[in-house]
Formats: structure tokens, sequence, C-alpha cells
DNA sequence: ACCCAGGCGGGCG
DNA sequence: CGCCCGCATGGG
């Protein structure tokens, strides 16, 4: 096992807060024990204060798996800046003390997508019922020897596994209702024509303009997929927690447009948008404002 | 038995 | 444009 050391991370607050990694993850009840799978492998990671163990099965080299786990979780992010920058209200500055060491997660942007375009008009557990059943019966199986026990597992289902699946079958095996056609729709834009690993390089405006061509990606969805598949700092997805939460706190609880809530948040938290928006989010469910 | 959940697309004024 | 409605489904 390697190790790396870390600072202001918390791999509990990171992945109860219901990025992607949360959707297809499995952490320990005490939040220091995480198994995922990223590609075709199985990653397993511990924490333990500021010291992060990890492996991986197959083994992935030595700077992979550890390039992987920084990327994967933010760790390059100057927490002490974003918090400078962000933290600079009541609210937010509550939220951070609340969930300190909440980073922002960079996921496979194929897998981002499939997983926001589930999210919508839906609830958390059931998002992750969805994404299960996708992973069961789409996925592809591989099997892995973890310290003499033989575990097997399934990857995320690609583009092409997903292209020529029949709405109705979808929709009967994994429960994804109405958002069926979306998914198969998106995965054949994917398979056909817009390859998504192309868009790393685009800028945040640009790169959302096209990732909104996919069926079942709008506005919110696409700045989830900006934010946590791309690692756009700058995106500030606005579901009706968010939109609610920014009108209590800081427009006097007056209604305000979506297009006027990204000014604010563009204004306001500019290159880390996304991270107040993280804090924004679990901190305002968490006290329930409504 | 209801009611809701991290929206989106399509239709209308 | 901005608003409003329907949408599949499992859990509370």
């Amino acid at each position: 096992m390697q190790r790396i050391r870390t600072d202001d991370f918390s791999m509990k607050h990171t992945v109860e807060s219901a990025q992607p990694l949360t959707f297809f993850g499995d952490i320990s009840a005490d939040g220091r024990h995480l198994r995922y799978v990223a590609g075709n492998s199985l990653v397993e990671v511990r924490q333990n204060d500021g010291l992060l163990y990890f492996g991986s099965q197959p083994t992935l080299s030595g700077t992979r798996l550890r390039k992987e786990i920084a990327k994967r979780f933010g760790l390059q992010d100057d927490m002490g800046r974003i918090y400078e920058k962000i933290g600079t209200d009541e609210f937010l500055a509550n939220a951070i003390a609340r969930y300190p060491g909440m980073r922002v997660t960079r996921n496979d942007p194929w897998e981002t997508t499939v997983c926001f375009i589930v999210s919508q008009f839906n609830n958390v557990k059931r998002i992750r019922l969805i994404v299960r059943k996708l992973i069961e019966n789409y996925g592809e199986l591989h099997s892995v020897d973890v310290g003499g026990k033989w575990v097997s597992f399934r990857s995320f289902p690609t583009p092409d596994a997903l292209a020529g699946i029949g709405v109705k079958e979808m929709m009967k095996k994994c429960g994804t209702g109405f958002r069926a056609k979306y998914i198969i729709g998106s995965a054949r834009t994917c398979s056909e024509s817009l390859d998504l690993n192309r868009l790393h390089h685009k800028d945040y405006h640009r790169a959302k303009e096209q990732i909104m061509e996919l069926p079942g990606v709008g506005d919110k969805v696409a700045d989830c997929i900006m934010l946590m598949g791309y690692g756009k700092l700058e995106a500030f997805p606005i579901d009706t927690w968010i939109k609610r939460i920014v009108e209590r706190v800081y427009f006097d609880g007056k209604k305000q447009g979506i297009k006027k809530i990204h000014e604010f948040a563009d204004e306001r938290w500019g290159d880390y948008a996304g991270y107040a928006q993280q804090y924004l989010f679990w901190a305002g469910r968490s006290l329930k404002i409504n």
C-alpha cells in the first residue's frame, strides 16, 4: 500500500456529499474506508487523519494510482485559498466549519453525465439505486484478487454499451423511468459523434454549450458535469436547493431567476463558485432551509 | 393512499 | 424569451 499526506481533506465529508463517487462507491460507516471502481480497476482508500493509504487491483503503476487519487479527490486544490475566497459571510463560514475538508471530486465525464441525468427530478437514494442497476446490468464484469480473496466488480457501462439498449428494457431492468430515453440518446451521441474526452481543453462556456446538446442535459446537469466531470471550478450548478438557499441568504428571500443567480455567483465567488455551491448545498440541506 | 425528489423538453402566450 | 406542465418510480 502506498500513502500520501493530505491537509484539509476529509474523505468522509467528500464522499458523503453525494458527488458521483458516492453514487457507485462504498464507504464504511466511520468514513475511513472507501472502495470504488476507477476505469477497470478496483481502488481502495483508507484515511487515517492526515494520511491516505491506497491500493488497487489490478495494480496500477505507483504514479498512475497516485495521480488518480490526487485528481479524484481534488487534493491539488488549495483549500486555504478557497476558504479565504468563499468563506466571506457567516453562512458559508459556518458551512466550512461544519464540513471541513470537503472537496470537489473529479470524475469521468461520461459517468458524471449519466449520474446527473439520473439525478433529475429524483432523490439521492434512488439515484444510487438506479446507477447501481445500470452498472449491474450493462457494466463489464471483472474479477480480481484482493489480499487472497476473490472479488468481482463491474466497470461503468460505456456509451457503446448503452447506445444499443431499448428504452423499455432499460426502464424495466434499471428503474430509470422517463430518463431512459435521455441516457440512451446521450450514449448514442457520445458513441457516434461527441468524444467527451475532447472537452477537457475547452473553456467552461464552450464545453458547457457542447454538453448541453446531449438530450436530458440542461443548464443544471451541464454545470454538474463541468464541475465534477471536468473540474471546472467556476461552474455553479443551480438546483432547487441552491436557488432557495441563495435567495434566502443573499437576496433577503426574494425570488431570483436562474440567470441572475449565475451572475451573482460568478461575481461573488468567480473561479471557486463550484466550491461555494458544494458548501452551500450541504449546509443548506442539513439546516432544512425551505 | 398520497407525496415528494439535486430538471428537462416541449408547448404556449 | 419566461412560464407551466407532464414525466416514471421507489421510499417515507
